[in-house]
DNA sequence: GAGCACTGC
């Protein structure tokens, strides 16, 4: 049935792929598994011929079938041996469930509800919610002060700002930004134009000086009352300090004229005119009023970074603008991308703004090996022969890579010496050379002026890796002249003093980051930038519905963006590591992350947005989507019961619609509610949603690892780990012992306080839509809080379609997964290393390809989590056996037993969706038998 | 037997 080959170059796949397409042929297997890459060069392949391919891996070579996914069942064996579960219920539980269904039936009343539309629920799905960004630009009104007494108000209070000496101080330092040469010019496109287009260099003060230009203007013009401007920055510390920056230049407190409002906080009041906020805070607005209805003045900042937020909120911007001929909108972006903008908008007009940041000088791979005389040696250059040609075919490579690999050395490189040349034969994009970078940095040390050195690398292991050979360096390993720190957004160091202090006079501060130190992380006094020009970066996967995480190339606006860093307070220079014709090489502009990423929560969005059928939207952005990726997020909707047949939101998905969470664990939250276990889910579901608090020490990992285990106890559960180290801080931080418990725990304080407010916010949340009273306080939904079996049931409920058979393999387990088949635990999940579960199923929160397919965070779960809160139950004809997940899982008993199964299940879902349609109906009280009878079962 | 780019509601 399968067509065999050991490895394919690049003209073969057309044919073979034609062969395949042709014959009866139902597989294609390769035998080298040749990556990433390779794979989606036949998907692309496969999709110009009308095809589409699902890989996957068996053993080491790489399977590409023909066979739709929902046919899995017949390949099943021979992949996964056999994935049928036969479910062992004594006849003790079979009895005792029965009872209690049978009582439940007759006391319940929840027979016969079979309504489906539901006029509750879209209410709830129309109240406000907490947080909000409200239109104010008539709160001074209502608080009885007539608008014109406030513009004159406020233009008073501007002229008398103005007249301080601290005032003329600041204008004339604000002058003295290459904005302020363009104000005249702004102002006017501003007054002309609905849409402009503003590009500039880091430091020419667009950020701060043009959203105040407006606001001045504005004011002076006497029309401050009317005016209301939005600032949108993509991350919540911009917003925070362009604020701060803003007030303090217009001699004001934080909060007074200029404001800013994030997640979960604001500084702002009734006479705030120029907000800062995140992105996604005014998405959240929209939601509320589609037409932004108030304000008068939108500036979207950083959108070249080509965020999924800022592309999102920019496709619904143009098609606002229509309906809002008197909003503003200003597109801040840098210079690199303006155009793309502009004709996006009709051709808006763009106005740009120069730099003004110190020279930084460049130097490539050639340059750095010409003054470091460093001798790269290939791996394989020890074998009698090995051409640079072959040797590119053992290791996996890239375009980049192999483009320089066919480079004739000697000719384009004449004026190098032959130490360099030698050097450039061996150099292989694959792989960084660390001995390279201690070289560069030490050759700073050895011969160039003071300053900073900020190196740029992919991830933990090689800020690892490097930071032992540093101290292990004769030179840099003298740890009185050198201060060397690791940045990296899993480190517990990131906010850390000493990264952004100066070090003592005769001290040189080398900080090794990763790309945080890109855009979020910003070191002043940085004068050398080592590049190594990759970074780990996130893409999907459509045709496998994989997340990947792998090290790339970055794109030409990136290195312009790291050179950057070295010229923040005096000229600086910047090494890269990798060869000018690789430089010239790279993309312009790394692809937007609405490519990259799964879309299910933009899915919900969009249609919480009523902005119509989802592909007809999304094929109006920027760049749009694959079709396949957007299929698969509306099929994923579909699946968890958000979506309807026909693309509506279902009861269900109106609900999650108003939790700012992904469509999973928005669910999750709303079972546990339900079902009695409130206080668990707030707690994994902020830390699903926000980030992971433990955090990864560079010495102490064993620790570490032990730290989070202890936690785990023996639930095999990373999800119960998180549950248990936020209890245990929340009672560490009452008795104030907080910081010594994180410390010793390898846990984030910040990460943690930022969980803890985000359970507030979804408490309120959960309260607006009706499915808690928050007056009862938390326990009065938490009576199963402590129960295992109930947790990983929620946890099952919310999580699939993720669910993973474990299979026992002698000794050891093997995990399979439906879409991409084998999978591997993550090494620093609680349950990697296990060989043997008690349980026959895991669900999980995130599967992504890095070196393998991991699955980073599991809870085992029972047969009989899955079955009464899983995905729909197909039975079989027989009776005798039921099937879920397009029949990847299978699972056989008695004919009685499959039955009960049937009956409870059935109880629980109309309960389930009685209580979505009416969120204040006490599913406790009311259907505590069927909820009991389901406890019993997951208990036995 | 071995690993963790970064944001955001």
């Amino acid at each position: 049935m399968a067509m065999e080959v050991e490895k394919l170059d690049e003209n073969e796949w057309q044919t073979k792929l034609r062969q395949l397409n042709e014959s009866g042929h139902k597989e294609l297997v390769v035998k080298r598994n040749f990556g990433h890459d390779g794979q989606n060069t036949l998907a692309e392949m496969a999709r110009q011929h009308g095809l589409h391919f699902h890989a996957y891996n068996k053993g080491k070579s790489l399977v590409f079938s023909k066979v739709p996914l929902p046919d899995y069942r017949a390949d099943l064996d021979e992949r996964h041996g056999s994935a049928q579960k036969e479910i062992n219920m004594s006849t003790e539980t079979e009895r005792r469930v029965e009872n209690l269904l049978a009582k439940s039936i007759g006391t319940s009343g929840i027979i016969g509800s079979s309504s489906t539309s539901s006029p509750t629920s879209s209410q709830g799905s129309k109240q406000s919610l907490p947080n909000m960004v409200t239109t104010d630009g008539e709160s001074r009104a209502r608080l009885g002060v007539p608008k014109e007494k406030f513009s004159l108000e406020l233009r008073d209070m501007q002229i008398s700002k103005k007249s301080t000496p601290s005032a003329r101080a600041m204008q004339s330092f604000r002058e003295k930004l290459p904005a302020y040469k363009v104000k005249e010019e702004f102002l006017k496109a501003v007054a002309d134009n609905q849409v402009l287009v503003v590009s500039g260099e880091t430091g020419c003060g667009k950020t701060t000086q043009l959203p105040q230009f407006i606001l001045e203007e504005e004011v002076s013009h006497l029309r401050g009352a009317d005016c209301n401007i939005i600032c949108t920055q993509p991350r919540r510390i911009s917003a925070i300090s362009v604020a701060a920056r803003i007030a303090s230049e217009r001699g004001e407190n934080l909060g007074e004229t200029v404001g800013y409002q994030i997640r979960l906080e604001a500084k702002r009041s009734a006479q705030t005119r120029l907000l800062f906020c995140t992105t996604g805070v005014l998405l959240r607005r929209l939601v509320q009023e589609p037409d932004l209805g108030g304000v008068s003045h939108l500036l979207v900042d950083e959108i070249h970074e080509r965020g999924m937020n800022e592309d999102f909120l920019i496709i619904i911007l143009r098609d606002l603008l229509p309906r809002r001929p008197d909003l503003r909108l200003i597109l801040m972006s840098a210079t690199i991308n303006a155009d793309l903008f502009s004709k996006y908008f009709e051709n808006a007009p763009t106005i740009h703004i120069p730099g003004l940041t110190f020279p930084v000088a460049e130097m490539f791979l050639e340059d750095v090996l010409e003054k470091t005389h460093y001798k790269i040696v290939s791996e394989t250059d020890n074998f009698v022969g090995g051409s640079r040609r072959r040797r590119q075919l053992s290791s996996k490579s890239d375009p980049l890579t192999e483009m320089f690999e066919d480079v004739d050395i000697n000719n384009q490189f004449k004026s190098y010496s032959i130490s360099t040349r030698q050097s450039l034969e061996a150099w292989s994009g694959a792989q960084l050379d660390l001995g390279l970078v201690e070289a560069t940095i030490e050759y700073i040390c050895r011969n160039e002026g003071d300053g900073a050195i900020l190196v740029f690398l992919t991830g933990w292991d090689e800020i690892s890796k490097l930071l032992e050979k540093i101290k292990a360096n004769t030179l840099l390993g003298n740890s009185s002249r050198f201060l060397v720190l690791p940045l990296h957004g899993s480190m517990p160091t990131v906010n850390q003093r000493e990264i952004f202090d100066r070090p003592p006079s005769n001290m040189r501060k080398i900080v090794l980051a990763t790309n945080i130190a890109e855009s979020s992380i910003t070191i002043d006094d940085v004068v050398y930038v080592i590049d190594c020009g990759k970074a780990k970066e996130t893409s999907y996967d459509a045709l496998n519905k994989l997340a990947c995480l792998l090290p790339s190339w970055i794109s030409k606006a990136s290195a312009h963006q790291r050179r950057g860093r070295a010229g923040r307070v005096q000229p600086g220079v910047c090494y890269r590591l990798y060869p000018k014709l690789v430089h010239e090489a790279m993309l312009q502009y790394q692809l937007p992350e609405i490519l990259r990423t799964p879309l299910q929560e933009l899915c919900l969005n969009i249609k919480s947005l009523q902005l119509g059928a989802v592909a007809t939207f999304l094929a109006k952005a920027l760049q749009p989507p694959d079709h396949l990726a957007v299929q698969n997020a509306i099929e994923l909707l579909k699946t968890i019961g958000a979506l309807d047949e026909i693309e509506e939101l279902t009861p269900l998905g109106h609900h999650l619609c108003m939790l700012p969470l992904d469509p999973n664990i928005g669910k999750m939250l709303l079972m546990g509610s339900i079902f009695q276990c409130l206080d668990p889910a707030l707690t994994i579901a902020s830390a699903l949603a926000h980030r992971d608090p433990f955090v990864l020490p560079i010495n102490r990992k064993e620790e570490a690892d032990s730290a989070k285990r202890s936690f785990a106890g023996d639930s095999c559960s990373d999800h119960i780990a998180l549950l248990k180290a936020f209890d245990t801080w929340k009672d560490a931080k009452r008795s104030g012992r907080a910081r010594d418990f994180c410390w010793q725990n390898f846990l984030s304080p910040m990460t943690l306080q930022m969980m803890d407010d985000m359970r507030g916010q979804f408490l309120d949340l959960l309260s607006d839509i009706g499915f808690v009273d928050k007056a009862k306080g938390i326990k009065a939904y938490n009576h199963y809080g402590h129960d295992m079996e109930m947790i990983s049931a929620i946890l099952c409920a919310g999580l699939y379609p993720n669910v993973i058979l474990c299979k026992k393999r002698g000794k050891r387990t093997a995990f399979y997964s439906k879409d991409v088949g084998k999978v591997d635990i993550h090494p620093a999940s609680v349950n990697a290393g296990v060989h043997l579960f008690p349980l026959p199923y895991l669900v999980y929160s995130e599967k992504v390809k890095t070196t393998s397919i991991y699955i980073r965070d599991s809870t085992n779960i029972s047969e009989y989590a899955l079955l009464l809160f899983g995905g729909t139950l197909k039975p079989s004809k027989t009776g005798e056996d039921i099937t879920m997940l397009g029949g990847y899982l299978h699972f056989s008993a008695p004919k009685s037993v499959i039955q009960l199964i049937q009956r409870l299940r059935g109880e629980l879902d109309r309960l389930l969706q009685r209580k979505i349609e009416e969120p204040r109906l006490d599913v406790y009280s009311e259907g505590k038998g069927v909820v009991t009878a389901a406890v019993e079962l997951l208990h036995s």
